[in-house]
DNA sequence: CTGAAAGCGCTTACAG
DNA sequence: CTGAAAGCGCTTACAG
């Protein structure tokens, strides 16, 4: 039982090749082909089940519809949750989506930007590492579509979108401020990743404009420790500065061991000490009576990837393509019922 | 600047394709083309950068080197986390992985199914919905490698990977009856769903023979509520059956679910219940002092899926290919520090 | 409206 | 050892 082609479609319809590719590339008023000719084309498409190749198709269009997507690790909720709604869209307009993990290795991250290339992708969607700079423009000099996400390269001509992390930091200590806390600690990664460095700026900042000084109340751990020492470092900090009565988290899983280096101290949330965490976390549902959160809004992350990406593949890649956006993360008050 | 072609190769090397493809093939060797010359193809390849195109690779040798995901929802960590191995297992011997999230819908699921095979995936790993037993049974029928994950169809010959159900109920509940628990309730989700169902019969088995009944103390709770219907549901089951001193979740989020009942009903863990779910979640790493966990060994599930599918890849598909493999799970007790 | 032909970029029997 | 040729299954100018 050998695969039905166009060939054979056409044999049965008694018509050559190319008048079946018009139907089906839904060209047939275009090439004049009779609406009786054209029924009857379909009739026996639907009857044998025939489809298009698609390796063909590739090869002849030089379109793939095939996207790459990588991510730092897809077994990461926030990459798994931006695949979700990639996913959706992409398909919603006829790309699939190939992905891969990073792991946040720059030679990994090349190996596999090579083999996707290899694969004539039609476009990539990238969370960079910072190391993969050079092989992204060089790309982007060769006309390929391609959208950074949750990472940018500042000053680049490269499209990007992730969440505003200076207004996020900004609207979390503000609400801090607001609720009367003085001595706000912000607990980061030592990691050289554009958004942790802009957290950091943006903490300094407000703090700045708010006549507080930021320096003895910041703490940057390792970057990949175990979760014991997370804790550990986090329960340290906290001991040595009695006088902190709130913490900004700079991202989720910081603010997860965070919030169990107070649990082992025995301060209470958030009666004797104010959290804040950057990026949302499932376990801050439950975990305490009260979080708040700066909510990355993922699916307009995924959403506006996508737009960027099909600008390129539909416009062609020019430096006129809009080059980057930022979407506003939200406060958000995580309460056990 | 066009891509250069395997006869941009040819003529900088003054031989013809059929000569560089063979160096590309590795079949050097056996074409007895000399050390020299492979040597010279080679540099030019590598001072060119050429790499072939792979979609006229797939057309002339029928395969994609694609494999086609389908998951429930890879935005859930438990088919995140296991795309994650898939993805380094396949990478590993060459394949790209495409993935698609079916929702547990039939419809979406078949149309998905569809949309690889014209896409000439080389195989499949699916988790399947129960109404996509007809398309999955045909794609067997025309020698497609395949592979089911996390589901199977019992008595249907299509390969299948999966944790052991039947052992793990086992396992949890013999736990607690040596524990001394005598009153064991059961919350499950009620929903067709081979494990679901495989997973609530080996509860009553168990019980059975141990000489106690499962009767009254087994509760179904429909698919898809909202949290707070579920917790509500479960705060009512447990408050009209005061006697019951361990629960069995028969997945993880019932238990996420369950610890909030217990929690809002003041009963303290363990001391007063005991718990066991079926699933690992990051949550109980941290929410209780104490619960036991049938964790899945998912990494060995994906492994498998991998090596089931790389046997019908390379061995084609017959119905000797050895059936489904049963994954033991594992008992962990998670405790907080 | 329809047909014959070229060609996308490879691989692989076949002939020498 | 090397070369010429067919063909994977399509699409698309071109000619009529």
């Amino acid at each position: 039982m050998k695969k039905i082609s166009i060939r054979d479609i056409a044999k049965k319809a008694g018509v050559v090749p190319s008048t079946v590719s018009f139907v089906l590339n839904g060209k047939d008023k275009e090439m004049r082909i009779s609406q009786v000719l054209t029924d009857k084309i379909k009739a026996i498409i639907e009857e044998t089940g025939y489809y298009p190749n698609h390796t063909a198709v590739s090869l002849r269009t030089g379109k793939t519809k095939i996207l790459g997507m990588l991510v730092e690790d897809i077994a990461n909720v926030f990459f798994s949750t931006l695949a979700r709604t990639i996913e959706d869209e992409a398909y919603a307009i006829g790309y699939k989506i190939v992905y891969c993990s990073t792991e946040n290795n720059d030679e990994k991250g090349i190996e596999l930007l090579k083999m996707l290339c290899r694969q004539q992708v039609d476009g990539f969607m990238i969370t960079p590492s910072a190391g993969m700079v050079k092989e992204i423009q060089q790309l982007r000099e060769q006309k390929m579509p391609l959208v950074l996400m949750d990472r940018y390269f500042p000053g680049l001509d490269i499209p990007y979108t992730l969440v505003d992390n200076q207004d996020g930091v900004q609207q979390g200590i503000e609400h801090l401020l607001q609720k009367g806390y003085k001595n706000i600690a912000f607990v980061t990664v030592d990691l050289d990743q554009v958004q942790m460095k802009e957290r950091e700026r943006a903490y300094k900042q407000v703090l700045q404009a708010n006549q507080l000084s930021a320096d003895n109340n910041l703490l940057k751990i390792p970057y990949k420790l175990k979760p014991e020492q997370y804790i550990d470092a986090i329960t340290l900090f906290l001991k040595e500065r009695t006088s902190i009565d709130a913490v900004f988290f700079a991202t989720n899983y910081l603010g997860v061991y965070g919030l169990q280096s107070i649990r082992c101290l025995k301060l209470s949330i958030p009666a004797d000490i104010a959290v804040v965490c950057f990026d949302d976390h499932d376990m801050f549902r439950f975990y305490t009576p009260s979080i708040t959160v700066i909510s990355q809004p993922i699916e307009t992350i995924a959403k506006t990837a996508i737009r960027l990406l099909v600008e390129q593949l539909e416009k062609g890649v020019s430096t006129s393509n809009k080059k980057g956006v930022f979407v506003k993360g939200q406060l958000v008050l995580r309460n056990s019922t």
